[in-house]
DNA sequence: TCTGACAGACTTTTT
DNA sequence: GTCTGTCAGA
């Protein structure tokens, strides 16, 4: 997917350099923001920045390199070694969340956390909310009381942008003010069950290593000694308390390299404010700027409609990219009648692209959220195509999965009392009440002495198979990682065949979670670890080698395709209502966040780029009804200041009978011209 | 107190 | 197609 030039040397990478893209690879002391457009070699630039400071004898452990994504930072790593040598490898670094994760482990005690503590995932923070709002009883109130998943979003915006949680209903959530004072309630017995758990949150990692930073200063040198260097990549998707924490983990001079692109802030909804990136120089004072300007990823055609796009946005970094690669082809817009055609479409210019000698891995569909390439999905099947599907992905939340997950965590980390409820429920004639208690009484003694509580219980119907589970999870602290996984789903598989009458199909993830399981030593790692980094594809469960080395299409949310690019891109149901999407309607800064994320998806592209909007068809699908009508507009995106007809060519589609054909490659092969791929299609 | 059946609401993106 | 809450019956 990410394009490599033949083995090169960092000397020859550095002779490539434009000017702007040197002077930030030869930055040294001092705090630096790097403003990136899309395409610009920012990547690059961090590589070789990264090779160019180990060369000259930096010690790589002293570097930390913090990235959006575990992906990105191995991959960048990876490109220094190839530029360089092994030591690269040993940079410090990985995603914010997995860098917290560590150094909390080392100094847990230091915030009255054992370093046996466990993170939860959305969904068990979800499911602990929704048990604290049960046990509040405010489940049943006159007006409707917020779900726990919108309960979760309230608080979890609270922490990220350091506001008090009345504040965050007042602007964001105005239809629950009634509920302001409940609601903080909530939030406050939220934060104190955590810490009878012992357990973290996504944001707990990041806030509670800030408030480590604060409140242990000889810790904080410790870092700042050890971290000479520090390097922050899509800064624009950072939130205050990220920003807090760097500020304390450099010293000064501030040794830190920011770079980012405002214009591609696509992750607000998780605390993230692009506004992080202009305020940069205010916190670190002393910024030089770089602003990296040359698109090297794109053709002319496809920079005017982006450029174009991005222009319409209401705040932001002047930039003007431009390229010095020659003419290419227009976009190309394309209605079609319906979702099907859709994709029939989409599938057989696949496959005129890959004859005309384009691989799959050179090509990628777009969406803005994870079932809009259902119906495609189908269709690449059937066309023989091989994909690999990224983001919108719920390995994790299948209860199966989290069936199991939740044995190991509760042998892990006993006072996970979200966990014991999944486990304790799935017993037979024990409800809500008897976990409840149970989970009370292993709580207020620390889970010290099992038997203890189970001896109070009596002789329940139940009782032989607590029994055995807590045989399970207190017999097991010597068992590797592998042991206690077999023995979790020999106790698991009766409760599995039971529960779920598509057992068979559900065993196969048990199968690829006891492959994962098997690469580690550790199980306090492996519980990290896979809800730090969960499987973001359908590839990464799919250990068999044949599907890892043969060439395939991705398919991708636009969140999760951020960073990459593609020869041919497809942007999929740009409908107005799915891009925007229609719950962002009602919020200006919601709204430019979705066109942010139309302008990631369309820089995607470097030599040819697909807009594609189906008529949406409401019959028979009643769940995305907005309104009630068929969404019939394209994205408001590219219709505003004539988008599409200023820099995009339309390509219309012969009438035809809407109906799955046998052979659906049959259908578009009658007109052609001189370019047989650009072949254009009448009426 | 637990279970199963039923009705109604909601459905983005991810560390 | 999934999650939540309610209600009747065991």
């Amino acid at each position: 997917m990410i394009s490599d030039s033949p083995v090169q040397t960092l000397t020859d990478m550095i002779h490539e350099l434009n000017p702007a893209q040197r002077e930030a690879v030869y930055h040294n002391d001092g705090p630096i923001l790097v403003i990136a457009g899309a395409g610009s070699g920012k990547t690059k630039t961090l590589v070789c920045r990264v090779a160019r400071l180990i060369s000259e004898g930096v010690s790589p452990e002293s570097i930390l390199l913090l990235t959006f994504t575990r992906k990105s930072s191995h991959e960048m790593l990876r490109r220094a070694a190839d530029l360089l040598d092994e030591r690269c490898r040993r940079v410090s670094g990985g995603t914010f969340h997995g860098f917290a994760n560590i150094i909390l482990h080392k100094y847990a005690h230091y915030l009255g956390y054992s370093h046996q503590f466990t993170i939860l995932d959305r969904s068990d923070s979800e499911d602990l909310v929704g048990m604290i709002r049960k046990e509040l009883g405010f489940h049943k109130t006159e007006k409707k009381f917020p779900q726990k998943g919108t309960l979760g979003s309230i608080i979890g915006k609270g922490v990220n942008t350091s506001r008090r949680i009345e504040d965050v209903i007042a602007k964001d959530y105005s239809q629950f003010m009634e509920f302001g004072r409940e609601i903080a309630q909530i939030a406050t017995a939220y934060q104190d069950q955590k810490r009878r758990m012992q357990v973290m949150d996504y944001d707990d990692l990041l806030v509670q290593l800030l408030t480590l930073l604060k409140s242990a200063p000889d810790i904080c040198d410790e870092l700042q000694e050890k971290y000479r260097y520090i390097m922050v990549d899509e800064y624009q998707d950072t939130n205050r308390v990220q920003a807090e924490i760097l500020r304390y983990l450099t010293g000064e001079p501030a040794n830190i390299m920011a770079v980012g692109d405002d214009a591609q802030s696509i992750y607000s909804f998780r605390g993230a404010n692009f506004k992080n990136i202009m305020m940069f120089p205010e916190l670190f004072p002393g910024t030089e700027l770089v602003k990296l300007e040359q698109n090297y990823r794109s053709s002319q055609p496809i920079l005017d409609l982006t450029n174009a796009l991005i222009s319409r946005a209401k705040e932001k970094y002047a930039k003007n990219l431009f390229t010095d690669r020659g003419d290419g082809s227009m976009p190309i817009y394309v209605e079609t009648r319906s979702e099907f055609e859709q994709s029939r479409f989409v599938a057989q210019k696949i496959e005129e692209y890959r004859k005309a000698g384009v691989p799959l891995s050179e090509m990628a569909v777009l969406i803005r959220s994870g079932w809009h390439s259902n119906d495609l999905e189908v269709q690449l099947q059937s066309a023989s195509i091989p994909f690999v599907k990224f983001g919108g992905f719920k390995f994790m939340e299948s209860s199966h999965i989290k069936d199991v997950i939740a044995y190991l965590k509760i042998a892990h980390n006993p006072l996970d009392s979200v966990s014991w409820n999944r486990c304790l429920l799935s017993l037979d004639g024990l409800g809500p009440k008897a976990a409840g208690d149970l989970i009370a009484d292993l709580l207020s003694s620390k889970a010290k002495d099992p038997q203890a509580v189970l001896a109070k219980l009596g002789k329940r119907m139940f009782y032989a198979e607590l029994a055995a589970l807590f045989q399970l999870v207190f017999g097991s602290s010597e068992l590797t990682v592998s042991e206690l996984m077999e023995r979790v789903l020999v106790y698991y598989r009766p409760i599995f065949t039971t529960r779920y009458d598509d057992f068979p199909k559900r065993t196969q993830d048990l199968e690829s979670l006891i492959e994962i399981a098997g690469r580690y030593d550790s199980l306090s790692e492996f519980l990290a670890e896979i809800t730090l980094d969960p499987p973001d594809s359908t590839l990464s469960l799919e250990s068999s080698p044949v599907m890892i080395d043969s060439d395939y299409l991705t398919v991708s949310t636009i969140h999760s395709a951020k960073g990459l690019e593609w020869k041919v891109v497809f942007l999929i149901s740009a409908v107005d209502g799915y891009l925007p999407s229609a719950q962002s309607l009602g919020d200006l800064g919601q709204l430019e966040e979705e066109r942010r994320l139309m302008y990631v998806a369309l820089t995607r592209a470097k030599d040819e780029l697909f807009i594609i909007k189906p008529k949406i068809d409401m019959q028979g699908q009643n769940y995305h009804r907005f309104g009630g009508l068929p969404m019939s507009e394209p994205s408001r995106f590219l219709t505003e200041g004539q988008l599409l007809d200023k820099f995009s060519e339309k390509m219309a589609l012969e009438p035809k009978n809407d109906r799955p054909k046998p052979s659906f490659m049959a259908s578009y092969d009658s007109a052609s011209d001189d370019d047989p791929i650009r072949s254009k299609y009448r009426f």
